[in-house]
DNA sequence: TACCTGTGCTAAATCGATTTTGTAAAAATT
DNA sequence: AATTTTTACAAAATCGATTTAGCACAGGTA
């Protein structure tokens, strides 16, 4: 249309014309052309020259949770503002989904991995770190594989959480979680020790509760609400994770039991529910922002090709503990 | 590495041994190349070959929306059932990112749309269907767009919560809206009045609030707070959207009132939040998992060349009333 | 024997860009 | 004036697949 070959056209709309001597009678020609027709470049033709779709993976749990939802926010924008798109993908709580997802995106889909690993994904995650494919992990990581990670600091998380329940005089509190292995678990587990052995308090075994990670909605209701009752000198229970907190409140509802008077409630990662329940949920705010961008960076570091590798590969980021009207 | 050419192995990993005559000794042998070696078409390849990225896009309002959370999950998985991908974008309430994101996706990355409309997205739509581009758009439409659409009878929804408001004898019904001028918004008001006027209850002005759609969070608390002092006379409040119904939670809470005793509450669309919200909050469930089915429905039988045109290409589904404590 | 028809595969064109190499014409240098 | 250098582009290769056209060879037919 602009009467020159495609090289030229593409010197030009690349910003070479410079480089290339394209003279600028013919540049702001070709320019002109683009612009009145509209010309968009084929993005796969693009792609398949270049080798880079510009598009990054996010590999999450569960793409209807609130953790992502945040999380999404922020890493799409940061992504954008690098020229990069983001494909969304949940493992909805399905180990071998989780695998063929991964390998799904593995068909030169996507430049890179942002990844909230799962209990069996291990081994597709080493399959791409062995591949030199750019990963981070986010939220927790797998000890045993090499790539950067970035999370909340869990251990410190609670204890800044069990400092407060001990500083109001409660010695009697409980501590529930799932029974999946995964670091994150276990650190806030160790937080929850560490501060009872800190301050003397004996650590009771029938004061942990370690439920199921995948029971039916109603028996996990059913098994916490026994562990209450079992349990009834318990002043305090720390919920480890949001999803236990919400469990929580519809049994303690269910019970009759108040908060805080009748037992005080603290919950490891905030939820909006927590906001709004009365009388406001205590909890660790996991720093989502910070994390999303700290993923975004270290991402970006292995898709520069020259850049030096990071030192700092394993992030924690310290939570918040905000106080509201449940402990 | 197999000893034949690249188009003998296109062949027999497309399937089309036996039309091209391929021998089984050789097909076999091509396979098991294929399979040792862990051969992964390069998708972008594919892609600019074949026309088609087998990917939707879908673009939401916010992502970390429920509602879109919902549909997501949905979606996701029906797309993936007939071997496509899906990726999603949001908007985060700004009209000029919608019409980014669309022209984005537009070059090429996506065969086809769903779109929850907002305000400000109509020019860019319209464009995308003079294209000829398959679109679906759910949960709203613009009437002078002709493309198919899915969302909830809103009139309908509206109507079965007003007909229990008032037959539990309540006739001074408060309705809370946005100002925005969406299809489904006025459809909600709509049904409001005609209730009203079916019971010949008068409708009063002053009964109806419309909220700037882009205030504070805490303007918006003081301006709903404002209007239930006002109108204290009120017995019950219809809230048509759920983000609405949470502010009103708060300022129901800050007013220290009571549900349903002082005063009952219904709310458009459901979320987490109503479920655990004492005393429950009763609501219009929209059919979210039926809209995602349908709208990828609609998507695939317009991306179906050979498909005759679908007479069905507005479809409205019946939203269910959920009776909670609230009302 | 000459011609036609299947068989079983390969060569080459194609998708739409980018990038390397090439090449006339103009300008500068010897 | 002859040669070199620079200018300003164009031609062609390339990315990795798919698809169309083509081409030997075997067997059948006239």
């Amino acid at each position: 249309m602009a009467g020159v070959a495609p090289s030229t056209v593409s010197f030009v709309l690349n910003g070479k014309g410079k480089q290339m001597r394209i003279r600028d009678e013919v540049a702001t020609r070709i320019m002109q052309v683009a612009e009145k027709s509209g010309y968009e470049p084929h993005r796969m033709a693009v792609n398949l020259r270049t080798g880079q779709s510009k598009t990054l993976g996010l590999i999450v749990e569960s793409i209807s949770g609130s953790f992502f939802a945040s999380l999404a926010k922020t890493i799409e924008t940061e992504a954008e503002r690098r020229g990069y798109n983001v494909v969304y993908c949940s493992t909805e709580n399905n180990a071998q989904k989780g695998g063929e997802l991964i390998r799904m995106l593995g068909r030169q889909m996507v430049d890179g991995y942002l990844i909230t690993p799962a209990p069996g994904m291990e081994k597709e995650i080493q399959h791409l770190v062995q591949q030199h494919k750019p990963v981070v992990l986010m939220d927790s990581y797998f000890p045993s594989i090499k790539t950067p990670y970035v999370l909340i600091n869990n251990f410190d998380g609670v204890q800044q959480g069990m400092k407060h329940l001990i500083s109001k005089g409660f010695t009697k509190i409980g501590f529930v979680m799932v029974d999946v292995k995964l670091i994150q678990i276990e650190e806030r587990l160790r937080g929850y020790v560490t501060a009872l052995k800190d301050h003397k308090i004996p650590v009771k075994k029938k004061h942990i509760l370690q439920l199921q990670y995948h029971k039916q909605r109603e028996d996990s209701l059913r098994e916490l609400q026994d562990f209450i009752e079992a349990n009834s000198e318990l002043e305090a229970i720390f919920f480890s994770t949001n999803y236990l907190g919400i469990l929580g409140l519809e049994v303690l509802a269910r019970m009759g039991l108040k908060m805080p008077d009748d037992i005080a409630v603290l919950c490891f990662d905030d939820h909006d529910i927590f906001r709004l329940y009365p009388p406001g949920i205590s909890v660790i705010e996991q720093p989502i922002e910070g994390i999303a961008k700290t993923a975004i960076d270290l991402l970006m570091h292995q898709l520069d090709k020259n850049s030096t590798p990071l030192k700092k590969n394993a992030v924690e980021l310290p939570g918040k503990f905000i106080l509201r009207g449940s402990a």
